[in-house]
DNA sequence: CTCAGATGTTGACATTGATCACATGCAGCA
DNA sequence: TGCTGCATGTGATCAATGTCAACATCTGAG
């Protein structure tokens, strides 16, 4: 699936991508602990020093890492609201989002990582409220009467409701075993935070 | 404040408790990036090998670090709801879960860092769910049909929160001004995901 | 009083992030 | 075509870190 296989070149000719590439590989196999400069660079084949070259950073890779994460993220998102009824966007795309964090349970992890400086990187940031802006627009449809509000709480509903299923906090619910919990939760929110009861 | 002041001694007396200390300080100030094995040991005036008489691993001081921050955290969410009346618990203890997690952003993130392996140390565990089941027990009370998921949808809502507010996610929302917008949001929560009304 | 085990120290090793001066090769201009 | 400037990659090197093993020192149980 690499875009890139190894070259003996002097030049590797797209370094950069290649380096996102294995970074977001490594991040998923070892997490990060296992992403490091230097192995980085051993994997994609290249000296130590190279990778600085293209980041400033340890952080500024990781920031495009993470950016990448977003990217994908946000692909998910829609996907998931796509072709659905309505008022069954909110609980679909939630679902969608839980099941995002769990299948890319390191690289989730990460892109909330929070000391990875996501105010100052302004690609980053983009990315990031791009995806935001995704579950917010569907959420704030659902309660008209305070749409700000609403998107705020069914953002922190499922960020918590992943962070939690992650670190295995809800005993006795773990990854394999999450799907029907979710979608009952998923369900019963977008039920009680919906427009409050039409006439 | 600190218990044990710097002595001479060759044998300190009382190091792992002070290294736990020292840990705790260096971690609010710093973050996790601060928080070094060698860096601990200099400040509790200590050889560099000696941290390693009483905990196996960084991770595992690390572990103990976490631990005590679970305990702090438990002793608010008790006081939080302490001499409030039954309806207004469940909004309180969000309020100031959502506090804890503004005052001590460094250690409330690793507390819930995830790859600080919550599942393998005994302890840490333990003071993980107690925790969890201070709120859980409160949040339970509100809906009696589903206490359960009434438990993990309050849980789930004030982590969210929490980890959005610190990680600047919310547009124009910083920890300075947050309170109003929580104490709203607890409110909101509180009451839709409560007992859903009484005749 | 003694001496065994717990606690600290010293010195070392491998690894990491980062930076420097230097090597290389591609692009555009002659 | 051939030259050359600049982006890109290399190797040597530095300081710092986590961790370990061998040695030193203290303290309490008998």
């Amino acid at each position: 699936m690499s875009t890139s296989e190894p070259t003996d070149r002097y030049h590797h000719g797209d370094l950069r991508r290649a380096l996102v590439e294995a970074a977001l590989e490594l991040l998923l196999e070892g997490g990060t602990e296992a992403l490091g400069m230097r192995e980085l660079a051993r994997r994609v084949g290249v000296s130590a020093a190279a990778p600085y070259r293209h980041f400033r950073d340890k952080q500024a890779l990781i920031q495009a890492v993470a950016a990448a994460g977003f990217a994908l993220f946000l692909e998910a998102m829609e996907a998931a609201k796509a072709g659905i009824a309505p008022e069954e966007q909110l609980s679909a795309m939630a679902e969608a989002y839980v099941q995002f964090a769990l299948r890319y349970p390191r690289l989730y992890k990460l892109m909330f990582s929070s000391e990875l400086g996501k105010f100052e990187d302004k690609e980053l940031r983009r990315a990031a409220d791009a995806a935001y802006e995704s579950l917010a627009v569907t959420a704030a449809k659902e309660d008209p009467e305070a749409p700000g509000e609403a998107a705020i709480s069914a953002w922190a509903f499922v960020h918590g409701l992943s962070m939690l299923l992650l670190d295995e906090q809800l005993l006795g619910v773990s990854a394999a075993n999450a799907e029907p919990l979710v979608r009952k939760l998923a369900r019963r929110h977008a039920q009680r935070f919906g427009k409050p009861r039409p006439a």
